[in-house]
DNA sequence: GATTATCTTAATGTCAACAATCTAATTTTT
DNA sequence: AAAAATTAGATTGTTGACATTAAGATAATC
């Protein structure tokens, strides 16, 4: 009797953890939301495991091995399964179970393209009515880029492209786009993991991200959605290679 | 003791019937995943339930009684309510139950925002690969769309806008757009619906989408981008007029 | 009479068991 | 020996019951 998966001892394998705390909160959340319930507490535990790798693509995520590994009933697994299956990270076969969604290429292009067109109108929003704090905000994070890039630190890169894309969305005030964001962002994490292995990508995607927070700051709305739609389509395009 | 809500002896209290099926099969499905589970099954129903207004906005969906209703256990209408909220179409907060989700006026124009930014890709999309099938769909949408107007047929301009519009999402081939799309169509429908009982928006709204599909048969992208905006702006504006 | 505290009720959160179904190994037949 | 059928095991689907918590009503106090 082997059960599906080990018990998990870390979830540091890759020396990388992206937040996601506050994920699960709904996104019409009319105010406090802050009790959190079991299958939310699981749900981002599972989010953690998938995104830092330590359950693979394709692998079967069996209810009572989760169960048992959580010290829960099925339950409140099963409802954790159906929140990951809506976020895309989980696919669910009715009597077949779930396992870790396996991403297509075509998928991949598909959410890049998505994520092109979301980003554009965030970034969009934010040349229209940025600020002093955006502005310094955006500098900071492509400083961080850099530096990052140099130092060959492909973790806190990794971080850092995530925290300043999330921040854009967050920052242009559509709740809608931000949660879309948000779930697409983390179902391209372990590849983008992958795409900055390679230095030339990351010094792209940091000169890319540069010519956005300058057409922001030049409060150019079209130029700044032209910028994001040139670094995401660099990014699919290295990522899509990466993957086949 | 009285139940949340009577008994439903009629989905069609508006005279109109959205066909929302295949709705909850898998963005990523991998085949043909016609076996519907039964939470999917009440999801459906519930989806017909909420969009056709019988649920109205703001009200509250007891487990049990919904339960009742179905006569299943509260399991499955537990997951039903689940998946209806990632979809948007219902709230949940832990403790305090379900209720049907009501938008904002600042929900609304995030929603139609994102809407345009994807219809926006989807159009352009089809504009570079179109074919005489594709345009022939789109024509004979145009016609059905005045022929509605016209006739003054309220509930059958809104299942052509529909339609036409869920056609664009599927016809541009990328699933993320498109499951979105269904998602951000349905939260909307009931306001549209008011949207389209004013004469001249269903005009306004026949003739923009005219200019989109001469954009489309034209195969230029960036024409059929900005039509799509211009078309959702205006609808956007029309929504959020009437919602306050 | 208004306010606060307590209590009752009803709803949600969680669990364990039963039923249905799929997978895979074993056996039987050609 | 290979293929098909059957059977055993495991896994998901569903249910009902129990535990916990929030909301409303009642009563007591200021």
């Amino acid at each position: 009797m082997k059960h599906a998966q080990q018990p998990v001892t870390t979830n540091e394998r890759f020396g990388v953890r992206i937040d996601v705390a506050g994920t699960f909160s709904n996104s019409f959340a009319s105010g406090p939301n802050v009790i959190k319930t079991l299958p939310e507490q699981l749900a981002e535990k599972l989010v953690e495991l998938i995104i830092n790798g330590v359950f693979e693509p394709g692998q079967r995520l069996h209810e009572v091995g989760l169960a048992e590994q959580f010290s829960v009933s099925r339950g409140p697994v099963r409802e954790a399964l159906r929140l990951l299956e809506r976020e895309g990270l989980v696919t669910m076969a009715s009597r077949k179970g779930a396992a870790v969604t396996q991403l297509t290429s075509k998928n991949l292009r598909d959410i890049f393209s998505v994520r092109s067109a979301l980003m554009g109108i965030c970034a969009e929003e934010l040349a229209r009515h940025q600020s002093a704090e955006v502005q310094s905000t955006l500098d900071e994070g492509t400083r961080a880029l850099f530096v990052a890039h140099e130092a060959g630190d492909v973790a806190g890169f990794l971080v850092v492209v995530y925290q300043v894309s999330m921040y854009v969305a967050e920052a242009s005030g559509n709740e809608i786009a931000k949660s879309i964001l948000f779930s697409l962002g983390r179902q391209t994490l372990s590849i983008t993991r992958r795409v900055f292995e390679v230095p030339e990508h990351r010094l792209m995607w940091a000169t890319d991200w540069k010519e956005i927070a300058e057409a922001i700051r030049a409060e150019d709305p079209v130029r700044a959605r032209q910028s994001v739609r040139r670094l995401l389509d660099d990014t699919s395009k290295a990522a899509v290679a990466i993957y086949e």
